[in-house]
Order: C-alpha cells, then structure tokens, then sequence
DNA sequence: GATGTAATATGTCAACTGTATTGGAACAGG
DNA sequence: CCTGTTCCAATACAGTTGACATATTACATC
C-alpha cells in the first residue's frame, strides 16, 4: 500500500473550503479551481477526490446537513433528560436559523441547495428526501407532545410542523439585517410558547 | 427619428424571458446569449437594452418585486371595502407563496435575489431596502389592526410581522414537493386565524 | 430619396470553465 | 532494490462566458 490518506477527512476539508467560496462569493464562484484555491491545494488534487464538480458540491450540501444535525444532538444533549419537546425544538430551530457562523455557512449552503435542486433532478431528490426526513422528524416530536400533553390535543399535527418549519423562513429577515438575531429568537420563542400549552 | 420601441416595454420581455431561463435551468444559465435565445432575440439586442448582465440582473428582480405587489393590489381591490386586514395579509403571502405559475416565477427570483445579495454590497442594499418596505408595510396593517380591534392588543405588532413574514418558510416545502399547496395554505389561515380575534 | 439615428445582428477577444491526460513523487509490500 | 498504487501537480483542450467592436437593417424626418 503507497501513501494513504484519510479519504473522508480530505473530502471534508475541500468541503469546508467550498462553503467559504459559497458564504463569501456565491455558489456560482464554487469552481472546481478556486475552491482547490481556498482549500490551498491545485485543482487536480480536487479532482482526485471528487470526480466531478457535481460530486464535489453534492457532498458538501450533504456535509452541511450533517453538521447541522450534529450540532442539534449536541444542543440536544446539553437539555434535561428527558428533554421538554419545547426546548428540542427550539434547539431544532436555532440551528437551522443563521444565528452564529457555523449556522450560517451551512444555512447558505442549504438554500443553494433548494435553489440548485428546482432545477435538477438528482439534486432535487436529495434535497426533498432530507427535508421530508427533517419534517418527518418534528411532526413526531409534535405528535408525542400531544400525547404527553404539552400541546393542546386540538391542535392538528400536520399543520402545526408545516408552522414550526416556516419559522425558517425568518433566514432572509436575518441575512439582510432587516432584523437582529434576538428578534428572530423572540419570534420562535413567542411561536413555542402559543404552540405548549405549559411553559416548562 | 428612427424606429422607435418601447423601451420600457422591450427591457421587460427581456426580463421576463430571464424569468423563464431561471425558472427552468437555474440562475446560473441566465447568461445574456441564453436569456436572448429565450426572448427570441440576439445577444446584441439585450446589450442595446442592458449595458452590463448586472443590470439586466437587477432589473428583472426588481421587476419581479413590483409585479408581486401589482398582484398584491389587484387581489386587495377584488377584497370588500374597507378590507379585513385577515384577507389583506392573507393575499399578500399567498402571493409571496409559489402557489401559481406567476407567483412562482417571482418566488423563484426573489430566492435567487437574496443568494446573490449575500455577497454583492449592491444588490444587498437593494434587497434589504425592498424587503425592509415590505415589512413596514405589514408591520402598519397589524398595528392597525390591533388599534381596530381585530388583534389582540397584547401582541407585540414587531414580533407578529416577524412570524407573518416567515411564513414565506413554507416555499422550500411547497417547491419541493414535501406539502402540497393547499397544506400551505392551510397552515397560513391556521396562523392568521390564531392571529385575529374577529373571524371576519 | 437622401440622411441620420435607433434597433438589431454578427464577429472578436480574453478570461474562465469542467474535464481529461500525463508525468512524477511518495511510499508500502515483495 | 523493485514494483504497484496512491497522491497530486501541470498542462491541454473544447466550450462558454461577458464585454466590446463592427456591420446591417429599419424608419422618421427633411
């Protein structure tokens, strides 16, 4: 066996270096030559890891949905157990929102995704399957905070975790600093707390 | 004179014709030789009409704003006189929604607006000041609304435009496929129904 | 109908793109 | 040492891009 190297983590590193392209020059600068650039390797090194430029922006989209749910389990783990649904998704929320670094570079390369996937059908299925799979996820946790209780039995699952997601939809109020970041967090807390019906 | 053209007129099927190359290929093709394929027109034509492909740009998500509040204000006046400011809010973010082949052509630019705007001082600038109009103006309908009696006056009228706005979260969910659109406005009525106190 | 200008078409150019190819350096097992 | 494989740098290539320059066409005014 010659020379070898961790795969994955170089993957993740060109990764990374192609969500800072995203963050700071838009997607449409996310070439295969700049983001070796930023990564500071040449572009054949790239191509060594990614076979195409689609490969390479298909797994960083992945490795940001990744990071985003590590980071909600590790938010997650931080609360009582059992955690209060009310505080899982407020965690669920924050992350998701463009509230610190980290959440932002992969916010942005959430929503290139979606714009990407309108557009192309590999991609869309990617990015469908993963938000249905978030979506699925929260009306679960909708659904159990019904039966234990913590949310009015009149409220319709369904509907209410349609709600919580639009919540994302303060990203844009957000990124163009037409309001700060506590704003966006007293509107889903204010959201969370008519949604539970006890305010534990 | 020579053969004079509604300028005006000629700079908006161009932007429209950049509609439909976003709409169906993504931002990322709309380059000044295919949005003129599209417009049925040479290059060179968009050039007499648009100096730069950033102004061509602009002024096609400035054009989709303006048709998104035209749409806006043809809906209102078909509304009874004084309107409910339930069924006001309600035309707005049905029509800030892709929930029609119009709405969606705008929803589209409007997503592709913001992506652009994170990184392009001029275009943020122009966004921000859009979207921050946009807000006040929802941010008065509410006011009013609680000084008339339709909302409670123990709501804060800043965080409910917040949440009012992030309604246009369910677009990911809609274009995706996850809901379908009667389930968005399902959930928008559900909101705004929690929202008023008279169900007017 | 001559003329000038707006409208439009066509051509050119440098820069950049994704991908393919080639060559070689580093290194593990024989 | 030799060999095979991985890693990666350099280069080539065909295609597209935006910007610009040039050419042609259409038409209102004189």
């Amino acid at each position: 066996m010659p020379k070898q190297v961790d795969h994955r983590e170089r993957r993740e590193t060109i990764a990374r270096a192609l969500w800072r392209v995203v963050e700071q020059r838009g997607i449409a600068h996310a070439s295969v030559r700049e983001v070796a650039q930023e990564a500071g390797i040449s572009h054949g090194a790239v191509q060594h890891y990614f076979a195409t430029r689609e490969e390479m922006l298909v797994f960083a989209m992945d490795f940001a949905s990744e990071q985003t749910s590590r980071r909600v389990t590790e938010g997650v783990r931080e609360l009582g157990d059992p955690p209060h649904p009310r505080d899982v998704l407020r965690v669920m929320l924050a992350e998701m929102l463009p509230l610190h670094p980290d959440a932002r570079a992969t916010s942005r390369m959430s929503a290139a995704y979606v714009l990407e996937a309108l557009h192309d059908a590999n991609i869309h299925t990617r990015a469908r399957d993963g938000l249905a799979q978030g979506r699925d996820l929260v009306e679960r946790i909708v659904r159990q905070a019904i039966t234990d209780g913590h949310i009015g039995s009149d409220r319709d699952p369904a509907t209410e975790t349609n709600l919580l997601l639009a919540l994302t939809g303060l990203t844009p109020l957000i990124e163009l600093n037409v309001i700060e970041p506590h704003e966006a967090l007293t509107a889903v807390d204010q959201h969370l707390d008519r949604l539970f019906t006890d305010k534990g």
